[in-house]
DNA sequence: TCAAAAACTCTGGTATTACCAATATGTTGG
DNA sequence: CCAACATATTGGTAATACCAGAGTTTTTGA
């Protein structure tokens, strides 16, 4: 162990590596860690660099330190100052099916042409990420946010942005979607397509049910995608939401 | 100059003395900081004391370190990690109506009739608040978020709070919201209840179309307590975006 | 006997100094 | 004029020393 190698300075690898720690649940919340100089010792670094290490994580709220005492855990890494957390992979597509719809039909009034030949272009990289099973999905991102860009309100925009990246945040939702997008690679680029075609005829209703009906596909692939015991009771609700919900809209 | 007297720590005074001068734009964004020596002897600290107040600023992404080169302002103070600036009280009460029109229709589908009673001693609360033309707005507050609480998706919930409270976070919007206030003293009440009515009946159409009747009230009180020239475009192009809007939504 | 006081020791806080590595700059040679 | 090479500058890390707060142990005195 202690050795943590990377390409980035000490004290940040060193962070990382007690972040890892603390999320093992080797230090429990109240404990105290190891001394400056004992840790020094155990990673090999130097004190000052040890000090460095602590120091970023007093400032993001991990450990308190307390002269004289030591250095006390404050809180775990993962349990952000501002929740965003125990967010299933099924709210947040929820949500999104619910705001992302509305922001799509307000883009569909405000769209310029230079909107949609860029996010014309997003559909086409979509295409191109979709063909590769471990390609990213930074062209679907840009993709949702360009449309939320195209509302032309910065609180539309960045609402859409964060519940993207909330995901990130959740590594059961994170790994969720990685399992739905290897299951279908089938209709994703229409449904963009149809999104796309919505915009570009500035149509707002038709825009919000291509948004709506695109996000019904991605939840309907995380249900697919789930197997977990504990999950099967939220695939349940939530189909039921959806439906009653569903209904309501027609 | 220089001395920051203090009970914290070295580095913790360093780090706000710093932070500081970044508000002062005496060290605009991109600009580069002087050098960790400099400063050691500028504020008669040694310099891993230096170090340990950049790297504080730097985990809160306030400075980008440049091995070699320097110490680079990246954001200033007080422009949050997550922006959310920038954002009008136009576009914040937008956004709100998207979004809380829908998180309404699905909550209609959701509450539980405990639900429904906390939400009918708010509206009770709001009609006091209303009374007082310098209470608070808290029960109006608590009334919106039992109503995205009332989902039952985290994410929705999390997303309205943070709209709500952003809009503290823009000193603009939150006087302009005050003047509307003042300005408008009385439908207030009977747009909250026709929303809670609509509740009552599990109804999810009405629901949306309450709520969305509410936040246009709300935004029309925007739009007249606006004076200032600044915003006279802004209005404009509000009311077209929203007569638009509305009328796809018909 | 026991409680107060002193001594000791552990911990973090800060300062010094030194040297390495990446970068930026200026100089030189083609 | 520009590429290549010195050189000064800057951050990165280490090693060491000493101070100050906190806790524990030992000593002391009533």
């Amino acid at each position: 162990m202690a050795n943590v190698k990377s390409n980035d300075r000490l004290y940040q690898d060193l962070a990382r590596a007690l972040m890892d720690e603390l999320a093992s649940g080797r230090y429990p919340v109240g404990t105290r860690l190891p001394a400056e100089r004992d840790l020094a010792v155990r990673f090999e670094v130097s004190r000052p660099t040890v000090r460095e290490a602590i120091i970023a994580l007093e400032v993001q709220g991990l450990v308190e330190v307390r002269i004289g005492s030591g250095a006390y855990v404050k809180r775990l890494p993962g349990e952000e100052d501002r929740p965003g957390f125990n967010v299933t992979a099924f709210e947040l597509t929820e949500a999104r099916l619910l705001f992302e719809g509305e922001a799509a039909a307000l883009a569909a009034t405000q769209v310029t042409d230079e909107d949609v030949a860029a996010i014309e272009v997003l559909v086409q990289r979509i295409a191109e990420e979709n063909q590769d099973p471990n390609g990213t999905e930074s062209a679907d991102r840009e993709f949702h946010l360009a449309i939320a860009r195209a509302t032309r309100n910065v609180a539309v925009y960045q609402a859409i942005e964060r519940l993207w990246d909330l995901r990130a945040t959740s590594p059961e939702a994170a790994l969720l979607h990685e399992k739905a997008r290897h299951a279908q690679i089938k209709p994703v680029v229409e449904e963009h397509t149809a999104v796309l075609e919505a915009l570009k005829a500035r149509d707002p209703n038709a825009a919000r049910a291509a948004m709506r009906a695109h996000l019904s596909a991605v939840l309907d692939g995380l249900l697919f995608a789930t197997e977990e015991r504990a999950l099967a009771e939220a695939r349940k609700a939530t189909q039921a939401k959806r439906a009653r919900y569903a209904g309501a809209m027609a």
